[in-house]
This record gives C-alpha cells, sequence and structure tokens, in this order.
DNA sequence: CTGTTAGCGCATTCAA
DNA sequence: TTGAATGCGCTAACAG
C-alpha cells in the first residue's frame, strides 16, 4: 500500500468514469485521446473530469507504455553560461515536441557521469543527451551500457571518438585555428594558448600536449587548430606559450602574467574559454599592458560584454542554443521512430571581428612594466 | 501490453527473484534496501542481480510509494546567466538529498507557467520550486491548484504576496536603495533607471510606474528602492528618467540614448540587470562620453566580464547559487517531514565597489557629442 | 463503439 | 525470516 500519499484528493480514471457513470476504459480513452468514443460519452467524461479535478498521472502512464516522455540531459555545468545556453536549445526543442527534461551537472567528472546515467536509466528517460568528459576506450562503459539497454544517445559539444552515436558539435579545430590564422596575419608569432591542456609535466613537449588536451574533447581540438595555424605558418611550438594547470580564471591570470614576463613575450593571446579571456585580461591590465596596442586578443564564446569591453573584443560565437536544439531534434526524430544516422552534424560558429587584434607593432618594444 | 518496449532486456525483480531461487518479495526486499533478508539469500540475490545487470525502475517504485525524488523547477529562463546559477544550486542541494530535478523555462509568461505546473503534477514531482511571473490574486490560481493538491511549493527570487509560502529571495529594495545612495553621495542627482516597468504610457506618473512595475517582482522592489533614495534625498522623481518598454538589450541602449539627449541630461545610471548595463554602456559609448568622468554606473549582478572592463564596474552581487540551494533544502525540509514555515529567508547581496562612480564634475558640461 | 480483463514492476500487508 | 497475494493508475487487447 502506498506511503501516506499526499492528502490533495487525485481522482482517477476510475473515479472519473464512476461519477460520468461510463466504464473505465472509455473514461481513460477520452481522458488518454486514443480509441474511439461517441461524442455524447466524451462529454459526460470530460465534464466529469472537470468536476472532480482529475489530471492524468504520467507515471502510471508511462509505466504501461513504456514512454515516459522525458529526456536526460548530462551536461557539465548547468550553471555555465554555455551550457545553460545548450540547455535552453535543448529545453527549448523537447517541450515543443512534448517532452520534459531532467538535468544532472558532471563537473568533467567521470564518476557524476556514470551516476548520472544510471539515474537517467532508473527513471527510464526515453533517450540522453550528453556532453561528456569521456575521452578514451575504457572510459565509456557506461555509455555503451545505456546503448545496449536500448536508449537513444546524443552527444552534444563533445565527440567521443570510440564511439559510433549521432553527434552535434561545431568545428572546433576550424575555429580555433581561424583565429589564431587571423593574429598570424597581423604579425604575431608569440601567441599564447590560454586554458586548455590540464596538466603536463614540464618540459612540455608537443606530444605530452595533445596527450593531455584528451582530457576534454573541445580542449583538444582548439589545440589542434591552434596547432595547425601554427604548423602552416612554420612558427615553432613554444610550450611556454601554452597554459597548463587548473581551468580557473585565477590560473589564466597566473599563466598569462608568465607569457608577459617571458623575455620574448607574447604579444597575442588566444583564449578557449570566457573566464580565460577575463582572467588574460586581469593579467594583461596588471601588467600595465593595453589591448590591442600591447596584445592583442581572441577568445571563445562571444558575449554582450565582449562587445562593450575597451576595445571591444574579437570573439568566436558558437550557435549555443542551436547546438541545444539540434542535439534534441536529432533525438527525438530517433524516438519518433527514425533510424539513428550515427553522423557528426557539424553546427557553424562564427569569427565575430571587432577591435581586440592589431599588429605587433610598437607594444611589443615596451617592457612590460612601461606603466606606474 | 506495453508498446515496442525498447529491446536491452530490462530485467525485473522477478526475474532476478528467479534466478536467485527466492521469492519475489525477497528480492524486491533486498534490492529496495528494506525489511529483512538473511545474510546468505542476500547474497544469492545480489549476485543474480548483478548478473541479469538489473536495475530498480523508479518509475514503478514511484507508482506504489507515491514518491518520485524528483522535483519540479519553474524559472523564467534556464538560458539566462542569473537562472543558471540559480538552478546550479537548486540542481546541488536536490541531488546531494538524493532528488533529480525537472525544469521548464517560462519567458515570463504566465500561460507557460500554467501549463509548467501542470506537467509537473502530472509527473508527480514531490515538489515545486517557482520563480513565478504571477503577481497578482487572479494570476496565482495554478499555485494554489498544486498547493490544493498537497504539493509542497517554494517560491524563489521573487515573492508573490498574495500567497503565504517559504520564499527565498534577496532584499532588491535594499540593494538598489543603496546603490543609488552611493550615487547620490557622489553628487549626482539625475540618475536613470534602467530596465524596469515594461510599459507605461506617457505621461508616466510615480503611480502608474509602480503599477507597471508589478509585472515582476523582483524589478518592482528595486524601482521602489531607487524611488526609496531619491525620496530621502529629496530629489523628485523624473519620468523621464525611467526606462519603460520591451526589456531587450537593444531596447536599454535606446532609452539610455534619449535620456542622455535630454537638456538636463543623466549623470549617473542605475542598471537593473546585466543586458541593461552592456545596453547602457553601448549607449554611453555612442554618444561620446566615458564612465565614470560623465557617467556613473552601477548595475545589478557582478560577473567576471564587470572586473575587467574600463573602468571596472561597480556592481550588485547576488549570491545566486545560494538562492537556489537555500530554496532546494527548504523544499526538501518539508518533503522530510518538516513543516512548512511559510516565511520569507532573506539572503544577503552586496555591493561590490570598483570604479564606475565617481562625482558628477566636470563631465556634466561636456556637450553629449564631445566626442569626434 | 463500449466495457471487461489483464498486466507494467515494485512495495507491502499477512500467513506460513 | 520468507513468500504469496494485492494494489498503485493507466493502457491495451479482446469480447460484446
Amino acid at each position: 500500500m502506498p506511503a501516506d500519499r499526499s492528502q490533495g484528493g487525485r481522482p482517477t480514471i476510475s473515479e472519473v468514469a464512476a461519477e460520468a457513470g461510463v466504464g473505465r476504459a472509455t473514461a481513460a480513452r477520452t481522458l488518454g485521446g486514443y480509441g474511439y468514443v461517441s461524442p455524447e460519452l466524451r462529454e459526460r467524461v470530460l465534464a466529469a473530469a472537470e468536476k472532480l479535478g482529475y489530471r492524468t498521472n504520467a507515471l502510471a502512464r508511462s509505466m504501461s507504455t513504456g514512454v515516459s516522455h522525458t529526456l536526460g540531459v548530462i551536461l557539465a555545468d548547468i550553471g555555465n553560461p554555455f551550457f545553460a545556453g545548450v540547455m535552453r536549445g535543448i529545453s527549448d526543442a523537447s517541450r515543443a515536441r512534448g517532452f520534459d527534461t531532467i538535468v544532472l551537472s558532471t563537473y568533467e567528472r567521470l564518476d557524476e557521469e556514470v551516476a548520472a546515467t544510471d539515474v537517467l536509466i532508473d527513471k527510464r528517460v526515453d533517450g540522453v543527451i550528453i556532453a561528456s568528459a569521456a575521452v578514451g576506450r575504457d572510459e565509456v562503459k557506461h555509455i555503451r551500457a545505456a546503448m545496449g539497454r536500448g536508449i537513444p544517445i546524443v552527444l552534444v559539444d563533445r565527440a567521443v571518438t570510440p564511439l559510433d552515436l549521432d553527434t552535434v558539435v561545431i568545428d572546433n579545430r576550424g575555429a580555433a585555428r581561424e583565429a589564431v590564422e587571423v593574429m598570424i596575419s597581423a604579425g604575431h608569432r608569440r601567441i599564447g594558448f590560454v586554458w586548455g591542456p590540464s596538466s603536463v609535466s614540464t618540459p612540455v613537449t608537443r606530444r605530452a600536449l595533445l596527450e593531455t588536451a584528451r582530457n576534454v574533447w573541445t580542449d583538444g581540438e582548439r589545440l589542434r587548430g591552434y596547432l595547425d595555424a601554427l604548423d602552416d605558418a612554420r612558427i615553432p611550438l613554444d610550450p611556454e606559450l601554452v597554459m597548463t594547470g587548473p581551468k580557473t580564471e585565477e590560473w589564466a591570470t597566473q599563466e598569462v602574467a608568465r607569457m608577459l614576463a617571458l623575455p620574448d613575450r607574447v604579444t597575442a593571446l588566444f583564449c578557449t574559454e570566457t573566464d580565460a579571456v577575463t582572467g588574460a585580461l586581469r593579467a594583461v591590465r596588471a601588467a600595465g599592458l593595453s589591448c590591442p596596442r600591447d596584445i592583442s586578443l581572441i577568445g571563445f564564446d562571444d558575449s554582450a560584454w565582449a562587445a562593450v569591453m575597451e576595445p571591444p573584443l574579437t570573439m568566436i560565437e558558437q550557435p549555443v542554443r542551436q547546438l541545444g536544439a539540434k542535439a534534441a531534434e536529432v533525438l527525438l526524430d530517433v524516438l519518433d521512430g527514425g533510424e539513428p544516422r550515427h553522423e557528426v552534424h557539424t553546427l557553424s560558429s562564427r569569427l565575430i571581428t571587432r577591435a581586440s587584434v592589431a599588429p605587433p607593432g610598437k607594444g611589443t618594444f615596451y617592457s612590460q612594466q612601461s606603466k606606474p
């Protein structure tokens, strides 16, 4: 017997049927909106339902249909504006098609991701969207397990190579490359990479870099794009110009300060995240340098703030909501009976040119303490 | 018979029981973690469950217990960084106590809020957290209905006066008042209010203002705080200095431009939202004015960006996550059997003083087109 | 077209 | 302690 099911009388279909003087099936049919019911009975049922304040019990319905009309979403951090935007896209697209969403944040921890997957399986969501922190083959067991249970899954923002799943991303590598190319074209050769590989033992080799960059797919891609641009311009990689360590705004400031203090210091900064941008800017200011006179900068994830900065910042804009919306649509299409295409959908980002890039010029020759 | 319940064999408790050679009740007891089971049988059941890859069906469990361990959350917009932060607080606090969350955005539309409430009732969430767009007595029927059904509800970010519910907010009025007082102390008397009342017919009277400010509770409170500060300083309200119309960054820019073009133009701006801040800044820049030399500014919702602006912006910081966490805790306490206290929990915000406020000084005498 | 009947998977008496 | 039986509210055959 159920525990203390909350008081407020929640009439069931049987009660409505009784009130209307019809069989439960008839009531169920009209209330459930399926099967045939004569207009007169339909009216009586509706009236009874209205009178009793009947509300269908989605749980019970899911029990017998096996469909919950609920999607599970696993993100790195719902509090992060980027993921919040993605979530909005998912949410809007889902609701438009009658689905609700349960969101879980992992904070980039694999164990949390596994736990989240279990929770969603238990709650019998119809499908799952994941921005996974997994990379290696042995890190995707939970996803494979869910797939094995027949749960449709779509990846968003981050591809997971060992998995053959529908995936919605942007061309991170290309976007990064383009940004760095812009700086190179402006004449820069000492370009810092802010916020990427998380832990690398010094001295940092190119291989070690790409190795650690496995951490998060997007970071690795952006690093590759950075290297692509460097390679094309025959600029050798200087590990000193790549940030390593914790991905926090504070640490980004530290690292940029270090790059700024180098004998042959950086003249441009490529930031892979919003917090990396603000962290970098803090270091630039603290060093008494000015952007773009002394330091050029381009970063990921445009926002209203970037446009009102002095100078207005050249940024890479991601189609945040569309990323989520597309992921939801692909998933819902599968739920509607469509065949999973197992393809990678690449949405396009955009480099918004403003005023934070200039030739290295005279600024380069200022000492890093040129200002009072 | 269920529809095409996804293939991947999802073993039930009965199957596990069979595999273990025990009664279903015994299997249910060990798997459900209740009642007494001898160690040996317990072992056998666990082994069988492991072998079959058993996962409890939370839906079925909810059916018989009447508890879903799911919270419903209704916010204005999950894509908005403020609400995303609140959501993170809710999410973290809930998960820590074994609850998951279904989030729904209303975009400030009452009909969406009503629909969201219905969805949550249907899905049998155990409790609901709402940042409601409702204000008047006739706008809270859906909340009353949910309450009548015995669903615990907690309000977050926005109080709803006609309702006697646990509510978690900050002192918006006090925070606004403090900010405006700071500007007044600096010598300002022409202070613009950016982003608040949504639609007011000109001419705008003080009464009409407060009337329309009903739109969203926080807006009303912030407007009251602004008026409080003005009243205290015996500065008469000039309706021309209050923004009306759509709450978009673009419109904020328009309105501020208008205030800047006034014969006796504003010398300070109080912005109630992040987008109002950036919108205002755009207008200031476009007018060739500089902050804080010509225009002082304080706005709501501090962010990493505000600190790296030129000048660093003086902002009001809200305890975003705590707002959500506290709401979730209050709700969960009730679900744990605690009595609803029906009280308003006011968390404190903080004015972060940086450099965007200065005396009106010389800037005041510049023409609004003093720059090339 | 309508009503009867039988589950969905689990929790929970109640006897054994 | 354990197992058999019953019900949660709804959908879905099936018969009438």
